[in-house]
RNA sequence: GGCUGGGUGGCAGAGUGGUUAUGCAGCGGCCUGCAAAGCCGCGGACGCCGGUUCGAUUCCGACCCCAGCCUCCA
C-alpha cells in the first residue's frame, strides 16, 4: 500500500487516486533563462523516479511538467545577450532536454509552455475577475485579491497576518493588500506581449501553473509536485487561483522535495553557489549524479559536494563490480528483495532503504558468484530488474568501471600482457613494476582465473 | 519575529519504545606470489536537560544549534 506524505496535512497518507487506477500528477518545472543545476536535477530526477514507480506500481500516470517560458528573468537575459527571447528559452529548453536525457530521466506525458497556453491563461484571470477574486490595479496590472480566499496560508500553514508582518519588500502600491499577488503584467515597450482585456502584457507566473495543470489534467487531480521552496508563495498562490477560478478541489497530495545544499546553504541562482549539471558532467557521469540524488530521502537536503559524489561513485561501482562477469537473466520479480524494496518505495518513495536491498541482493550475487552458485544469473537479473525502476545500473558493467577520461585501453592492455609474461616468468618484480606503472595511470587491476581485468581508479 | 523541516557512529544516510539499517572509510581473517575485487568477522551513534515508562535515540516538554519560507528561485 503506497503512502505519500501531504504537505498540506503534514503526515503521509495512503494513497487513493480519484479515478480508479488513473493518476494526475503536475510538476512545476523549470523558468529557462539559464542552463539547469543541480538542484533542477533533483526535481527531475526525483519525480522521475516517483513516476516509475508509479507505473510499476500499476497506475496509469499522466506526468505533466510545465515549462515557464516567459518572464522578467527572461527578458533580462534576452536584453543581456542581444537576443530575442525565443531565441533564449529555445536554446535553454533544448540544453534542459539534453540533461534530462543523459540523467536516464524519461519524457513526461506533456510539457506545456506558458506561451502556448496564455489563451487559456487570460481566460482564468477573466474568470476571477468576474468572481470577484480579481482586479485590475491602477498601473494595468491585475491582481489577485488574497483576502477574498479564505484558505490561503493553509498549505504552508501560515496565516495572512503573520505573513503581513513578515513583509519585507516596498508594497507595490497599485496593489491593495501587500499580499496581492499579479497576474497579468502590462508590457513595457519592446517586451513580448500578448493582447488581452486589459491591454498588451503577459502573465504572472503563479497563474501559469494554474491554468496549465487544469488543461493537462482537469480542475481536480491527485499529485502536485515541485521544491520546497515554491510552496510559498508560488504553490499558496496556485491553490487560490484555480480553486477560486473552478469551484472545485484542485491537487490532492501536495509534495515537496528538500533542497540541494552547498555548504549548509542553498543552491539557487540568485545566490549564485550553483553548479550546473553540464559542468559536474566533465567529472562525474551522469549515473553518478542521478545515484547521488536517490541516496537520500526526497525530501531531505541533500549536500552537494564531490565527497558525497565520490560516495554515490563508489556505490555504482561496487554494484557495477557484483553485475560483472554475469549474464542477467529474465526475472518476472525480485521474490522476497522485491517485497522489500516495494515495501520501502511503498513508505513514500524511501529511495535509500530500497537501495540498502539492492546492496543486499548485490552480496548474495557476489556469493553466488564466488561459490560458482548456478542462480547467479537469476540474482543478477533481479538485481537489475529493481534497478531499473530507479532508473540505474542500465550501463554495461565493464564499459562503466573502465571509463574515465585518457584512459588508453590498448595500452593498459599491452602493458597488463607484458605483466602476465612476466607472473609467467615468476619475474614478481618486474609484474609489480609494470602494476605500479598502471597505477600511476589511475587504473587498478584484478587477476582474476588466470586472466587480469582492470578498471579506472 | 511567525511558519515549516532537521540535529544519528570518521563520512554519507535510513529507521525503531527493548533485538544488524545500508554504503564508504578503519581493524582482523580467508583468498592472492603480493595486491585488487569478493567473502567472513569486529569496533563505533543517536544535540542538551527534564518527564512518561520495567526500559527512550525512538513518545512528551523546555532549551541550544542548523536549514527553508515569509521577495524571484526547483
Amino acid at each position: 500500500m503506497l503512502q505519500i506524505y501531504n504537505t498540506t496535512n503534514k503526515r503521509k497518507e495512503k494513497f487513493t487516486p480519484i479515478d480508479g487506477n488513473k493518476v494526475g500528477m503536475y510538476v512545476c518545472g523549470i523558468t529557462v533563462y539559464d542552463y539547469c543545476h543541480i538542484g533542477h536535477a533533483r526535481v527531475m530526477v526525483d519525480f522521475d523516479v516517483i513516476a516509475r514507480y508509479l507505473r510499476f506500481s500499476g497506475y496509469d500516470l499522466n506526468f505533466v511538467r510545465n515549462i515557464t517560458d516567459i518572464d522578467d528573468k527572461i527578458i533580462n537575459r534576452a536584453n543581456e545577450l542581444g537576443e530575442t527571447v525565443d531565441a533564449v528559452t529555445s536554446r535553454f529548453i533544448d540544453a534542459m532536454h539534453e540533461d534530462e536525457r543523459a540523467l536516464n530521466v524519461l519524457p513526461m506525458n506533456a510539457e506545456p509552455k506558458a506561451t502556448d497556453n496564455v489563451g487559456r491563461i487570460i481566460t482564468m484571470i477573466e474568470t476571477l475577475i468576474d468572481k470577484g477574486f480579481a482586479y485590475a490595479g491602477d498601473n494595468g496590472d491585475v491582481y489577485y485579491e488574497v483576502n477574498k480566499f479564505a484558505e490561503y496560508g493553509k498549505l504552508s500553514h501560515q496565516d495572512t497576518d503573520s505573513l503581513r508582518s513578515g513583509e519585507r519588500v516596498a508594497v507595490e502600491v497599485a496593489k491593495r493588500d501587500p499580499l496581492d499577488f499579479v497576474l497579468w503584467k502590462l508590457a513595457k515597450r519592446g517586451e513580448p506581449s500578448w493582447d488581452s482585456p486589459w491591454g498588451k502584457g503577459r502573465p504572472g507566473w503563479h497563474i501559469e501553473c494554474s491554468a496549465m495543470s487544469s488543461h493537462c489534467l482537469g480542475n481536480h487531480f491527485d499529485i502536485h509536485g515541485g521544491g520546497l521552496d515554491l510552496k510559498f508563495p508560488h504553490h499558496e498562490n496556485e491553490i487560490a487561483q484555480s480553486k477560486a477560478a473552478t469551484d472545485d478541489k484542485f491537487a490532492n497530495t501536495w509534495m515537496h522535495l528538500g533542497l540541494v545544499q552547498i555548504d549548509k546553504e542553498k543552491m539557487s541562482k540568485s545566490l549564485g553557489n550553483f553548479f550546473t549539471i553540464r559542468e559536474v558532467f566533465n567529472d562525474y557521469a551522469p549515473e553518478v549524479v542521478r545515484y547521488f540524488l536517490l541516496a537520500s530521502h526526497y525530501r531531505s537536503p541533500v549536500n552537494y559536494s564531490t565527497d558525497n559524489l565520490d560516495g554515490a561513485k563508489a556505490a555504482l561501482e561496487r554494484f557495477y563490480t557484483a553485475l560483472r562477469d554475469v549474464e542477467p537473466a529474465a526475472v518476472e520479480t525480485a521474490g522476497e528483495y522485491e517485497k522489500r524494496f516495494t515495501d520501502a518505495m511503498d513508505d513514500d518513495f524511501n529511495t535509500p532503504v530500497a537501495i540498502a536491498v539492492m546492496f543486499d541482493l548485490a552480496k548474495a550475487l557476489n556469493i553466488a558468484k564466488e561459490q560458482g552458485d548456478a542462480e547467479a544469473p537469476q540474482l543478477a537479473g533481479m538485481l537489475k530488474r529493481l534497478a531499473g525502476v530507479l532508473g540505474i545500473l542500465e550501463s554495461d558493467p565493464t564499459e562503466f568501471l573502465q571509463s574515465g577520461s585518457d584512459i588508453n585501453a590498448e595500452t593498459i592492455e599491452s602493458l597488463i600482457a607484458a605483466r602476465l609474461q612476466a607472473r609467467a616468468d615468476k619475474n614478481y618484480a618486474e609484474a609489480d613494476r609494470i602494476r605500479d606503472e598502471i597505477t600511476a595511470m589511475g587504473v587498478t587491476l584484478e587477476d582474476k582465473n588466470g586472466e587480469t581485468i582492470w578498471r579506472k581508479v
